[in-house]
DNA sequence: CACTCTACCTGTGCGC
DNA sequence: TGCGCACAGGTAGAGT
């Protein structure tokens, strides 16, 4: 499931890759399944991005944020969220709509952009403004300050999990690095915001930034048989029943708003 | 405001 | 072997 880090080693790959997208030109626009499109009305025809070049790429929280030139005209903007199971990556453009395709920008120099995404979650926007898509997030989880972070926490009175997975609270935690935070700063996923002392504020900023952090360097989470984006072990997610890493406790699986959670119950205090 | 539930989707893995 | 079903979860939106 792609959150910040994985969505961030996407970024890095279209644009530091060989090749790269950055500079590549739309020949074409193949909409293999229209319902990819978010915005109703459109507010960019996908056909007038035929002739714009990728001119940079950028991540907010878990947002693709794809900037283009057109030519004279006015910018565009292609914003991308993969939810659960979308994957965006360059191939050959003889290669460009497999089964599971709902968007594939033909590219010039015989390469294609592909949006892959079995269960029709992931979301496409064209836009002439990005922040109409990502106007209403918080800030971005990887480098948000500690003050800021204890600031906006303050204005909340809510279960920690939840309020990690709130996108308008900060930005690109999902369901793994809410557990995997949560575990490492040593805070039970449902402790209430507002009991937060400023410790716990402190551990719970830290232990967001450097398990992100390490998530990233490591291209994203490796999550035994289940998901492999890059080479971060996790220590709670998807281990329910396993010993805890550092105290042998059988670590616990609960539902948090419909979400499972995990936790070990002898290093998380409630 | 905080919470709960539902809808959107389909591949996977389980029990029978 | 094959069927049915629960499950996975990011987000929006409606309801309590």
């Amino acid at each position: 499931m792609p959150e910040l880090p994985e969505v961030e080693s996407v970024v890095r790959s279209l644009r530091d890759g060989h090749p790269s997208l950055i500079g590549s030109r739309i020949r074409s626009v193949e909409l293999a399944w229209p319902g990819v499109l978010a915005q109703q009305p459109l507010a960019v025809d996908p056909a007038e991005l035929e002739g714009c070049c990728f001119a940079s790429i950028r991540r907010l929280g878990k947002y693709l944020i794809f900037s283009l030139n057109c030519q004279g005209k006015q910018p565009r903007y292609l914003v991308v969220h993969l939810r659960m199971t979308g994957r965006l990556f360059l191939v050959p453009d003889s290669a460009a709509v497999e089964r599971h395709t709902r968007l594939a920008l033909i590219l010039d120099h015989g390469l294609a952009l592909c949006f892959d995404d079995p269960r029709k979650f992931g979301r496409v926007w064209l836009v002439n403004d990005p922040e109409t898509v990502t106007g209403g997030i918080g800030p971005d989880a990887l480098t948000v300050g500690l003050d800021e972070f204890a600031l906006r926490l303050a204005g909340y009175r809510r279960q920690l999990k939840p309020l990690l997975l709130d996108q308008s609270f900060i930005a690109g935690i999902g369901n793994i690095y809410a557990d995997e935070s949560l575990y490492r700063a040593g805070l039970h996923p449902l402790t209430n915001s507002a009991d937060l002392l400023p410790d716990g504020m402190r551990r719970l900023h830290a232990a967001i930034r450097s398990v992100l952090g390490e998530a990233v360097e490591a291209g994203g989470a490796n999550i035994d048989g289940v998901f492999k984006a890059g080479s971060f072990v996790v220590n709670v997610y998807g281990r329910e029943g396993a010993p805890c890493r550092i105290c042998g406790t059988a670590i616990s699986k609960i539902r948090v708003g419909q979400r499972g959670t995990h936790f070990c119950g002898y290093c998380q205090t409630l």
